[in-house]
DNA sequence: GTGTACCGATACGCCGACGTATCGTACGCT
DNA sequence: AGCGTACGATACGTCGGCGTATCGGTACAC
C-alpha cells in the first residue's frame, strides 16, 4: 500500500481515536450544520468529509441528535467570561467585538438549530448549556459589575435587556438588511442605543 | 353560495376550490410550518390535515417550496401601515401592542424558515416581500413621519436600528427566558431601551 | 510474535416523503 | 339531462437517510 510516513492525516485512519479526531468529527458537524441546517446534517456527510465509516460514528454516538448535542458542547466559548475591562462600557465594547468576529459562524448555528431545538430534550439543554448560557451569562455579569461600582443602578429598566438586545439585533441584521451584524454595526447599536438606554454616554 | 346542508365540511369536498377553501390549504401550511419545521412539514399532511389528495395540492402548486411561497404571500399583514397616532412614540407603543399578540405566530414562522431560506430563492423572496418588508416598513416610515415632524433629528444614530431591535427583541426572548416576547414585556423594552435611546421621554 | 480491540468499507432493511399516474365519480354548468 | 372538468383515493416508482450487521484488516499492547 502507501507508504504512510510522516503525514497521519490523509491516508491511513486506522488507530484510535485521538482527542484531535475527536474535534474533527464536531467541526464537521458544526460546518454543516451551519451550511445546510439540521435536517440535512447527515450521518453520511459527517462521515465523508470526515473519511471515516457510519460505522465509527454509530460506535461514539448512538443517535444522530446525539452526535450534534456532542459536538454543540465543544462550542463552550468562555472568551466573553474573561472580560474585564473595569468599566461596563468597556466590556461591552469588548463584547461587540468578540460578537461582530464570530457574528457569522454563531447566527448560522443559531438559525440551524431553530427548530430542532423543539424536539430533541437533549439537543435544547446542549444548546443552552454550551451555548446560549455562557454568553449571557457574561453578559449579566458585566451589568451586575457595573451596579456594584455605581455606574447604573441596581434597579435600572434598562438592565434587562442587555443581552437580549445585543443577540437579538445580532440575528435580525441578517434578515432585515441581508448581511451579517458585524462588529462596526454592532459598535454603532451599542453607542447609540444600549449605553445611552443605560444612561452612559456613548462615543458620537 | 353552495349552501349545502349543515356540515359543508365533513362529508364532501367535491367542489372546486373557492378562495376560502384556498385560505384553508394555506392556513394548514403555515400551522406545519409553526409545529414541526419545514422539513418536516409534509404534502401529505397538508393533504390530511384539509381532507384533501395530493393530487389536488399537486395539481395548483407545483412543488413544496412553491406551496410554501404561496401560503406565506397570503400573511400580509398590512395592520401596521394604518398606525398613525400623531406622535412617533404613539405609533411604536401601537406596534409593540401588536407584535406583542402575534409574538408566538410570527417568531415560530421565522423560525421554521430559518434555513430552508437559504436553499430556495423563491422562497426567500416570499418571506421578505410577505411578511418582512410591510412590517419594517411600516416601523420606517413611521420614524421618517417623526422626522419630519421634529420629534427627532433626521440624523439620530439611534433611528436606524428601531425596526432591527424590535424585530431582534421578539425573537431573543424565547431563546433567552423560554417565553414569547408578550406585549407588557415589549412595552417595558419599548419604554426603557428603544423611546430613551431615540431621546422620547419613556412611560416610566 | 500473537492477540485483541477498534477502524473502514459496504451491504442491508426499513421507512417516509416527493412527485406521478390512474380511475371512478361528484359537481356544476349549459 | 348530459357532459366535461376537477376532485378524492390510492397505488406506484424513486430516492435518500437512519441505524444495523458483517467482514477484512490494521494498530498497538504485551
Amino acid at each position: 500500500m502507501t507508504s504512510q510516513s510522516a503525514d497521519a492525516v490523509s491516508s491511513s485512519r486506522r488507530s484510535k481515536i485521538t482527542p484531535e479526531r475527536e474535534q474533527e468529527f464536531y467541526d464537521a458537524v458544526l460546518q454543516q450544520l451551519r451550511e445546510n441546517g439540521y435536517d440535512s446534517l447527515t450521518m453520511e456527510g459527517v462521515a465523508a468529509s470526515t473519511r471515516c465509516s457510519k460505522s465509527t460514528l454509530y460506535r461514539q454516538w448512538k443517535t444522530k441528535p446525539q452526535l450534534v448535542a456532542a459536538a454543540l458542547r465543544t462550542c463552550s466559548r468562555t472568551s466573553l467570561a474573561d472580560i474585564d475591562t473595569g468599566s461596563l462600557a468597556g466590556d461591552l465594547r469588548e463584547v461587540v467585538r468578540h460578537a461582530g468576529e464570530r457574528s457569522y459562524k454563531d447566527t448560522r448555528l443559531m438559525q440551524a438549530l431553530g427548530h430542532a431545538v423543539l424536539q430533541d430534550e437533549e439537543l435544547r439543554r446542549a444548546l443552552r448549556e454550551a451555548v446560549v448560557e455562557p454568553e449571557i451569562g457574561a453578559i449579566e455579569e458585566m451589568v451586575r459589575r457595573g451596579v456594584r461600582r455605581g455606574e447604573i443602578p441596581a434597579d435600572h429598566p434598562a438592565a434587562e435587556f442587555v443581552s437580549a438586545q445585543l443577540l437579538g439585533v445580532l440575528r435580525a441584521r441578517p434578515l432585515l438588511e441581508g448581511r451579517d451584524a458585524d462588529t462596526p454595526y454592532l459598535t454603532r447599536f451599542l453607542e447609540s442605543c444600549v449605553l445611552p438606554a443605560l444612561g452612559l454616554p456613548g462615543n458620537t
